[in-house]
DNA sequence: ATGGCAATGTTTCATTGA
C-alpha cells in the first residue's frame, strides 16, 4: 500500500496538479490538508474520473481535510474531528482502508509564540494525542498522516539557529509531537537512513525553494505493526517545482501488502 | 528591523499561512 499526505493549499487551485500527480504516482491512499472547500464544492466527480473515491470534511477559506482512496479499495468507518474536543475548524478525518485505520490531520499553525492561536495549537495537540492513544488501542494497524506544523528536531530545519524557539520549532510544540509518538507511533521518515536537508515545506518568498530553505513539517506516523512492515518513506520534492505549486510537497510511505487485513 | 509570496473573501485591501 502506498500512502501519501499532501497539504495542497487550496484544492480548487491545485486540482489539476493533484490529478496529474495521482496519475504519475498511483498512490492507494491520499490524505489532503488545506482543501479550503465547503463540502458542497468538493470535486468528487473529477477525482472519481481520476480513479479515486473521496471522504472529506471542509470549510470555506481555511482548513479542510480529505482522504482519497483508489477505486475498489474497501473504506469503512469514516469519522470527522477529535472525539471530545469541540472544534469548529475542519482539521481531522479518519477512515479504515483495507483494514488500516488512516487518520488525516491538519495541526494548527500556531502563528506566533504566546498568541491565542499558539495556545489553541497546544490544546488541540493535547486533545489529539489523548484521542490517538484510544485509537491505537482500538486499531493496532494505524497511520496518522498530515501537516503537523512541527519540525520534530534540528535535522528537520534548514537553519536551526534562525528557527530556534520560533513557531513550528519551539520546545512545547516538539514536546507535543513527541506525545503523538508516545501514543504508540513511529515517525516513518526516521525508520530509514535519509540524506540531510530533506524538507516538506518551503516559503513562497525569498527563493526559499531553490535555496532549499525548508522545514520538514509533514509527517506519516505509523503504529508498530505498520512500522515493522514499512519499506520506504520519502518526500517528493519534485512536486514543489513548476507553475503554481503548493508550498508543501507530498510525503509518501510504502507498506508491505502482508500488513493489510 | 522588516518584507518578501500565495490564496481567499471581507476584494482593489485584510487576513492567514508557516
Amino acid at each position: 500500500m502506498k500512502l501519501v499526505t499532501w497539504n495542497v493549499n487550496s484544492l480548487n487551485v491545485r486540482l489539476p496538479r493533484l490529478v496529474a500527480w495521482l496519475g504519475a504516482n498511483a498512490p492507494d491512499v491520499v490524505c489532503l490538508q488545506e482543501t479550503k472547500l465547503e463540502d458542497a464544492r468538493f470535486p468528487v466527480e473529477e477525482l472519481r474520473q481520476a480513479g479515486y473515491a473521496s471522504a472529506f470534511a471542509g470549510q470555506k477559506t481555511y482548513n479542510g481535510v480529505a482522504i482519497l482512496t483508489r477505486a475498489g479499495l474497501t473504506v469503512t468507518d469514516v469519522a470527522r474531528g477529535i472525539d471530545g474536543f469541540d472544534d469548529a475548524q475542519k482539521r481531522v478525518i479518519a477512515a479504515t482502508v483495507e483494514g488500516i485505520r488512516v487518520v488525516c490531520a491538519y495541526v494548527p499553525n500556531g502563528q506566533a509564540i504566546g498568541s491565542d492561536k499558539y495556545a489553541y495549537k497546544l490544546a488541540w495537540c493535547r486533545a489529539a494525542a489523548l484521542h490517538l492513544r484510544d485509537a491505537v488501542a482500538r486499531h493496532p494497524r494505524l497511520a496518522m498522516a498530515g501537516d503537523f506544523n512541527v519540525a520534530p528536531d534540528d535535522r528537520d530545519v534548514h537553519d536551526p539557529a534562525l528557527w530556534e524557539g520560533q513557531v513550528l520549532c519551539s520546545e512545547p510544540e516538539r514536546a507535543a509531537f513527541r506525545e503523538f509518538l508516545a501514543a504508540g507511533l513511529k515517525d516513518s521518515f526516521r525508520l530509514f537512513d535519509q540524506p540531510p536537508n530533506v524538507f516538506s515545506w518551503w516559503d513562497y518568498r525569498q527563493l526559499a525553494f531553490p535555496k532549499n530553505h525548508g522545514l520538514r513539517i509533514d509527517h506519516i506516523l505509523l503504529s508498530e505493526a505498520l512500522a515493522s512492515r514499512c519499506t520506504s518513506s520519502r518526500i517528493d520534492r519534485n512536486a514543489r517545482k513548476g507553475e503554481k505549486p503548493s508550498d508543501h510537497a507530498p510525503a509518501i510511505v510504502e507498506i508491505a501488502d502482508d500488513a493489510l487485513r
